[in-house]
DNA sequence: CGGATCGTTGATCAACTTCAACGGTCGTGG
DNA sequence: CCACGACCGTTGAAGTTGATCAACGATCCG
């Protein structure tokens, strides 16, 4: 939860009033390895926030294999927004990919919550313009590089991520097999 | 302008007081056909509303070749908001396809009204969390199909964009090469 | 210690690109 | 308002990238 507070306040000035009625609608979840938060057919109502571990977003496709089209750790918000907003059914599963310590924010609530501190609206814009530059980005890079180029950018990048998840997450997320990522680790 | 104040009383509540306050900050740009709001190597201080027309973004690759990221029509916002949140030089171009009338806003004269009219950062937190959302969505996307599912998708679910761009804005969205958007049309 | 999971290897195959060439049409200058 | 040039969509052949499948060895964890 001081998580939470601390990267708040790094964006927006909130007082110790506010911080705790915040506090009062968060959830906090302990989770195992593989645990689940949200699985494929669920309506969802929480925004999820990294407090400690790591959390990956998949869905099934057709053809029955995993596509992880997101990976979150420490101080990473990740939800499906598009079910959270539409009240639909969600294709995707959230799943902990180590031992994890997870705020769960009831979406309902915090929108009430919104009206009465501007400045948490502030701190979710904030958040959400981020995420979706970020996000830009990604599209960039996807259509930008081959699988070759965006694992080497990605290797280098986010150096963290490559010693936290496995390899064949990492190959799930970066949208390609474990095979070709055998073969591109033998290459070099 | 009426058009930017109708779409923001869709999603929030201002006075035209507030209305007015914005109107103030923003710019209106008659674009015709092919004219630039944006260049690679800029650094940028507006994101931009289409009030009339269609505007695209790409950007060029090492080859030389263009590839498009996004299109927008009108009541949709564009801009490269990394670039944007940085202050860093774009990779992007954005340029209208057809006649447009645009809106520039610059953000940090916006920032300061945000204080102001919190509704105002209550419709860009709305916004940013859609665009967020739609942007996940199209990754999913990305990932799940092949390409030829892509464009089959794309013309069903937005015909009115495939009637607005020509082929080779479309097939660049999408991923692929004009040569191979016509040998899908040519099956179907 | 044993079973499931993970990474690797190699052969074959499908999706999509690249390149070059051609015909149609669109819009711009004279 | 017409003619011409530039741009756009299409075709087909050859070439790449990355997927699929099956099999094997290593390792991790209970």
């Amino acid at each position: 939860m001081k998580n939470l507070i601390t990267h708040i306040k790094k964006y927006v000035t909130i007082t110790d009033d506010e911080a705790n009625k915040l506090t009062e609608i968060i959830e906090v979840k302990n989770l195992k390895r593989k645990a689940y938060l949200t699985r494929a057919g669920d309506i969802c109502k929480y925004n999820y926030f990294v407090s400690q571990g790591c959390l990956r977003m998949y869905f099934i496709r057709e053809n029955g294999t995993e596509q992880i089209t997101q990976i979150a750790i420490e101080n990473w918000w990740l939800a499906d927004y598009m079910a959270l907003l539409k009240q639909q059914e969600t294709p995707f599963f959230i799943q902990a990919v180590e031992k994890s310590t997870i705020l769960a924010l009831d979406v309902n609530a915090a929108e009430n919550l919104f009206k009465q501190i501007p400045q948490l609206e502030r701190y979710y814009r904030i958040m959400f313009q981020f995420s979706y530059a970020a996000s830009q980005f990604r599209i960039k890079y996807l259509y930008d590089y081959s699988r070759e180029e965006l694992y080497h950018h990605f290797a280098t990048q986010f150096p963290e991520f490559v010693q936290r998840v496995p390899q064949y997450m990492l190959a799930s997320y970066l949208g390609f097999t474990p095979e070709y990522l055998s073969e591109i680790r033998k290459k070099k």
